[in-house]
DNA sequence: GTCTATAGCTGGATAGAC
DNA sequence: GTCTATCCAGCTATAGAC
């Protein structure tokens, strides 16, 4: 039996690719309810409505599995990030990003978890996976790009303070808004920052501190 | 055969509490190097130089262990916090403690995400240890007391910040110190931010946003 | 491709001698 | 308190019939 290029492998094709997400979305409902750890292909199985050894006709092992929920969850980041409205107003832009940024990992704490977090022991994303990942951070960048903020430090310095929004948001008060409605305030001060500091040489003189 | 309080009574007390310490210390030996999720009674007890029952003669479970663990790691953290210098000087004071809850996190990964991150399923903090918890976070709160930061807005904003350079600099460049050289920066911009708006009901026309 | 059945292993926890 | 020996549950992964 030889495979064959043109309409039935296509189908064949798509079949096999809609199985494959069928399980991978059932992945995610597991893990959504019982945590990223949690994971065994017992209930993954059950949840599909398959059994244990089918998962194997789709997924070389536990891990291809968390590799194929990486690459997703990197492709719909991606795609978030893109579709975000460009107005021209900056701030109303980036408070914008921030909130559906936001909203999108405290909807999906594993998500958060599996793409910005390194929790899964022995997992590392392949190659293939990893460049969604990369694909979507400079979609974010090229975001922040537009809204005047180009200089590394503070492309580093505006990660930090969304991460650190979203993470405490998530770890003390999940299901709550305590820092999620500090994101407007959040947006000005750094704006505000930017806009002080981003003219070129303004390296005050601090002193000088060498550390870690 | 009645246990008898007095000298005896402490004596043994000692060397069992001495005897804890020595398992939980192999604990974060090995936590430390291969990952919090990583740890099993069995390695435990080789690298505590014992045999797995013996560590049930001190630890009624794995999570007792954990529980230990967290406990030893707040009373840390909160020794940290109240060792931190107060010479007057808001904003440099307010670095240092950065500097040193950032390099105490770095040094101590794991601590970080016992502490601060909810990653170890079905473990939750005893009422016990979750009290060294508070006390540490206390003193931490006190500390930005002292600084004239005192609006829970900002103290939360503050957390998140912190928190967000700190999970930055370990998820994405550990080892390294791309985000650790952003903390003058970062306080920088946070108290330049206070000073702004911390008189009171300056709660600017910012359009209402109902989310969550 | 899908199943039943099970291998092979590793984990937490315990029994019982000393 | 400490050990040897072991239980039992849960896991990933595979063999082999259909």
């Amino acid at each position: 039996m030889v495979k064959v290029q043109g309409a039935q492998g296509d189908w064949r094709a798509a079949r096999r690719r809609s199985a494959r997400d069928a399980i991978v979305g059932a992945a995610w409902a597991l893990v959504e309810r019982d945590g990223l750890a949690a994971l065994t292909l017992r209930d993954l199985a059950r949840e599909a409505g398959i059994t244990t050894p089918t998962v194997y006709a789709y997924f070389d092992s536990k891990t291809a599995i968390y590799d194929a929920m990486f690459g997703q969850a990197a492709e719909h980041f991606g795609d978030l990030m893109a579709a975000i409205p460009d107005s021209g107003d900056v701030r109303a832009d980036l408070i914008e990003a921030t909130y559906r940024f936001a909203e999108y990992c405290l909807h999906n704490p594993a998500r958060y978890q599996l793409l910005f977090q390194r929790t899964i022991p022995d997992f590392e994303p392949s190659p293939q996976s990893y460049a969604h990942a990369v694909a979507a951070l400079g979609r974010a960048r090229d975001r922040l790009d537009k809204a005047g903020i180009s200089e590394p430090r503070h492309l580093d310095l505006w990660t930090a303070l969304t991460t650190g929004l979203v993470d405490q948001q998530i770890s003390n008060d999940p299901g709550g808004d305590r820092w999620l409605r500090l994101v407007e305030e959040a947006v000005d001060m750094f704006l505000t920052h930017c806009a002080s500091t981003s003219t070129a040489a303004v390296e005050a003189p601090k002193r000088k501190r060498a550390r870690q």
